[in-house]
RNA sequence: GCGCCCGUGGCUCAAUUGGAUAGAGCAUCGGUCUUCGGAACCGAGGGUUGCAGGUUCGAGUCCUGCCGGGCGCGCCA
């Protein structure tokens, strides 16, 4: 919210609106949120009682935290006290009064201060599931998300996330940003926006040219390099090119023997070279030098081969398709800085220019006294590529929590300059997703013992090793080759959902044996949770009826009943809040209600075929919602673990 | 020095965005069941939500000030 300040209109909030006094609930359909409908149906109430000016009302319609209270409630009344001037059990009743509620609720109560508390009527249960059913299967699922609170309305969103650096590996830096920016991807598109990820290479600039310089100097044929061979160079050339002046003054000061000195300033002159060097090879890079051109291609290749392996491993939904880089905006970075200037928005200051902040001590620079540009600059130059181009509603950053200030000053900018305003004048949602640091069992951020980063691949080869011994240990009968499939699966997915199942923005501690527990909120625990239902599925009888009547009698079957229907209102809240770790709680949850229904309630061997039948449609939605939540993380689903 | 973020049982984390008695898992202790995949289920103990004020019907959540930890602070990205 305090992103949007100042904003002007917030386009979530607005379409929320538009939703709630849309409500047709009296042409006889209904909708599969329970908290959604009532909560349209307790606005038009509360809008009939207390007049137009009450409309955007939030009717804090939410599912009841203790059975004891009903299945749900709403808190609206204490809120309205003040602004009506009654007392607030006095406007819960006149909005029990005014709601419609009789065809899928008892009589309502009144408790407390004023909590409204609401039960289903023991009909709506077996309505509300047929038409979750319904949605969950793929055909239906589109023609509903249009017309139902399923979907916030089809909106293009641009995800940046990975950010890869040429002629580096990915490291741990870059897993929260691919795990939770590809997670963020897969749950904007299933709630109907067109999501369009981008990839920020780092793919241009004076380290690229330091590469290129160092390799070109040292005559070495780039066909011979692979990844690992071409970050050796991309660390040399870094070295080479650093003049390490402060151990050439602590020499001198400290009158080090003249040999010492001499090697240091025999190192600062030899770095100030290759910085000259690499200085003139990206001069020649920008202006389009064939030779050099060519050589920053192939480094780039090199590098995203890698790259598209670790990608494979992680499953991302991420291509070559979505890489637009540093480079892609070259020739836009001078436009940017222009307009800035021309609009009297950016000044010149120290040679430099900049564009003052309000409330903000240091200013965004986005040209350096000698006329080059910043990454500042290309971030100017891709929110208006994303947002006028592209046409973004929503440009959302996946990018650690330590570049908080960097992008409240970028988004800033913008808004002054008003690059954020689509063709029909709204303006666009600019959001960072910040995340913590992956630390160590230390507390530190993880390094290897020699203090590098580690490599990405290393990593989940070592998550897949691990779970592979625990896979062979806990179910030796199964095939190699399936074991091999189950420890892929439960390995990558136990370490996306260690990183998705938090706060995005607290750091979190890696530690494998937790994230590869098997019980508790983990992804191993869900995966074994799925197969369990899959062989219900897989031992029913041939003649179960597909669309048994549901019964819904015992506690723990409508506890599962309620949990399922929370479906929809989790994912388009993680949608708008962009919190992986609520879908996360919300499938711990499910699996939670599942295994109790199970233990409490027969399944195949129910009393009655009817009741069999019932349960095991049960059984399948629940299957089915778990499979599609574990697909929304990125984390696959298995038959047999 | 300025700014931002975070402090919740022994440990790892939640708390539907200001709602009713702060919930889970691990660990500890006890119980259920002649296993639908027991990788289960039920129960017990364990909390002054870092500290002190304030706002209001109501605060883990908002405001102020401290304490402790992390991060960031003009020409790197």
């Amino acid at each position: 919210m305090r992103r949007t300040a100042g904003s002007g209109e917030d386009c979530a909030g607005a379409n929320r609106l538009a939703r709630r006094r849309s409500g047709d609930y009296t042409a006889g359909r209904m909708d599969i949120d329970p908290v959604d409908f009532l909560g349209r149906r307790f606005v038009d109430a509360i809008v009939a009682a207390f007049g137009d000016g009450f409309a955007d009302t939030d009717p804090l319609v939410r599912p009841a935290q203790n059975p004891q209270f009903g299945d749900f409630q709403s808190n609206v009344a204490m809120g309205l006290a003040k602004r009506v001037g009654k007392p607030p059990r006095e406007i819960a009743q006149t909005i029990v009064a005014s709601a419609k509620l009789d065809d899928v609720c008892e009589q309502p109560e009144i408790a407390g201060p004023g909590f409204i508390n609401l039960r289903l009527r023991a009909d709506a249960l077996p309505r509300l599931l047929t038409q979750l059913e319904g949605d969950l299967t793929r055909e239906a699922h589109s023609t509903v998300r249009e017309a139902s609170s399923w979907a916030s309305g089809s909106k293009r969103v641009v995800v940046d996330l990975v950010g890869v650096n040429i002629a580096k590996q990915m490291h741990v830096g870059h897993l929260r940003s691919s795990i939770i920016g590809d997670s963020l991807c897969r749950v904007l598109s299933r709630v109907g926006n067109e999501v369009i990820p981008q990839n920020h290479l780092g793919d241009w600039g004076l380290q690229i040219a330091m590469v290129i310089a160092s390799l070109r100097r040292r005559g070495i044929d780039l066909d011979s390099l692979d990844l690992d061979a071409l970050e050796v160079e991309y660390r040399d050339a870094n070295l080479e090119c650093k003049a390490d002046r402060q151990a050439l003054d602590t020499a001198r000061r400290i009158k080090a023997g003249a040999h010492r000195i001499a090697e240091w300033e025999a190192q600062v002159a030899g770095a100030e070279q290759r910085l000259e060097e690499a200085k003139s090879t990206l001069v020649r890079l920008q202006s389009g030098d064939g030779e050099i051109v060519a050589a920053w291609e192939k480094i780039t290749a090199i590098t995203l081969a890698g790259c598209y392996e670790i990608y494979d491993l992680l499953d991302l939904n991420v291509t070559e398709e979505h890489n637009r880089g540093e480079s892609f905006y070259r020739e836009r970075l001078r436009p940017v800085v222009e307009e800035f200037i021309a609009s009297g928005i950016a000044i010149e200051s120290q040679g430099a220019i900049v564009v003052e902040i309000e409330g903000d001590d240091t200013p965004l620079l986005i040209r350096k006294s000698d006329g080059g540009f910043l990454y500042a600059t290309t971030d100017l130059a891709a929110i208006r590529y994303r947002v006028q181009e592209l046409g973004a509603r929503r440009v959302i950053y996946v990018v650690d929590a330590r570049q908080r200030d960097h992008f409240r000053k970028v988004f800033e900018a913008v808004r002054m300059i008003g690059w954020d305003r689509l063709p029909d004048g709204s303006r666009a949602e600019l959001r960072h997703v910040p995340f913590g640091a992956v630390c160590g069992e230390d507390g530190k951020p993880l390094k290897t013992r020699s203090g590098e980063n580690i490599k990405l691949k290393d990593l989940l080869i070592e998550a897949i090793q691990r779970a592979g011994a625990i896979v062979r240990e806990k179910n030796p009968d199964l095939p190699a080759e399936e074991q091999s499939q189950v420890a892929r699966a439960v390995g990558i997915g136990s370490v996306k959902y260690a990183d998705l199942s938090t706060q995005l923005q607290k750091d979190y501690v890696f530690a494998w044996d937790r994230m590869l527990a098997f019980e508790g909120n983990t992804g191993a625990y869900l995966q074994n949770q799925y197969v369990r239902i899959r062989s219900i599925g897989r031992k029913a009888p041939p003649d179960v009826r597909d669309a048994a009547a549901f019964r819904i009698e015992a506690p723990e079957e409508k506890t599962l009943a309620l949990t399922l229907l929370r479906y929809p209102g989790t994912l388009t809240s993680v949608a708008q809040a962009l919190e992986p770790h609520r879908l996360c709680q919300y499938l711990y949850d499910l699996a939670g209600a599942f295994s109790v229904f199970y233990t409490q309630c027969p399944v195949l061997k129910a009393e009655t075929s009817q009741l069999r039948d019932a349960r095991i449609r049960l059984a399948r939605i629940t299957e089915r919602i778990l499979a599609d939540g574990l697909s929304l993380l990125g984390i696959r689903t298995l038959e047999r673990m």
